[in-house]
DNA sequence: GTCTATAAACTGATAGAC
DNA sequence: GTCTATCAGTTTATAGAC
């Protein structure tokens, strides 16, 4: 578990998405990475749809479970919101984007099963941000005065820009200067 | 002028990128749209990356236009910057990204000569706030304390990341809670 | 400027052997 | 599960006539 073939194709093609594009790869270039035929990666995933699919579960899967770890921990709503931003932070290191920032961008192409899996993920993020916020706010940890809601679109918005900004820059000072300003509204 | 084949082909290479990215539409799509066969396009554009440096240099003196429209008025340098989130939510409200912003998300794979003029339309976006932001502070309208550049890197990415979730989540409010949160800090 | 004709490479995908 | 062989369709691009 964790090393077959369908996570090595999985691990490459999220990679390829990130760097590329959904579109701008193809089972050629799975196939080399991987080193099998392009025949074969139909018998894991018939269509690239199903790929793209499997792509975004997993990648929601893990976004689960960091926040589940973030909410495991005793500390501070503070600590667990920029712990939410260094998710964010570790993607811009690696000079990389959001995997679902890079669909959100070719959303009109992508199969009919894939569009809601994007949506639903910054769906997620966002509902969870806000909870924090509302939940620092009931301990009185924050006393802000800005709708949670808007907050938390706000971060999101600003992160997934940011993460794009900085790759075309080559500075991920940006993500810092983000995180600064919205979190200063808590 | 401003409606020959040349004009009519970046119109709609303009919103075939936006809409789908640049590697997912095609000569053929272009030729269909436009009326005119795959082969007429390379005498006006010869190879794609020559169509998409037409189009980010169209894209550039555009912005250009709208800086220079908003810095002829005289008013404050808040209308400014509500002007300049105007400009985006122009965008948004058709619900479409930028150009720029698309363009970015596939930066690995376009042609040497169009990719820094993607960084440079961010930058010349960032540093127009940034000055906007230092009049404003100079003339006595603004008190805010931080740096007028991270301010204007923020914007920007804000914007980018608000347009790609509007468009996933089909709806533009994030825009104004980009632009009110930001905006608060001046 | 636009056309027909054509090319060489690449695309996602299937059938069927091992 | 992976392979070979093959497919029909698409892509960017060129040559040369009109």
């Amino acid at each position: 578990m964790g090393n077959d073939t369908a996570d090595q194709l999985l691990d490459s093609a999220e990679r390829l998405v990130i760097e590329r594009g959904f579109n701008a790869f193809s089972y050629r270039d799975l196939a080399a990475e991987v080193g099998i035929r392009t025949a074969s990666i139909h018998y894991h995933f018939p269509a690239k749809g199903d790929l793209g699919a499997a792509l975004m579960r997993r990648y929601t899967d893990r976004l689960d479970a960091a926040l589940a770890r973030l909410e495991g921990r005793t500390t501070s709503e503070a600590a667990r919101l920029t712990g939410f931003v260094d998710l964010y932070r570790a993607t811009g290191d690696r000079g990389a984007i959001c995997l679902c920032g890079s669909l959100a961008s070719d959303l009109a192409t992508l199969p009919d099963a894939l569009r809601p899996a994007v949506s639903a993920y910054l769906e997620r993020s966002i509902t969870w941000i806000e909870s924090a916020v509302r939940r620092g706010r009931a301990a009185g940890e924050f006393h802000g005065v800005f709708d949670a809601r808007a907050l938390a679109e706000s971060l999101v918005a600003g992160l997934q820009g940011a993460l794009l900004v900085a790759r075309a820059q080559s500075s991920t000072e940006v993500l810092d200067h983000v995180e600064a300003i919205v979190l200063r509204q808590l």
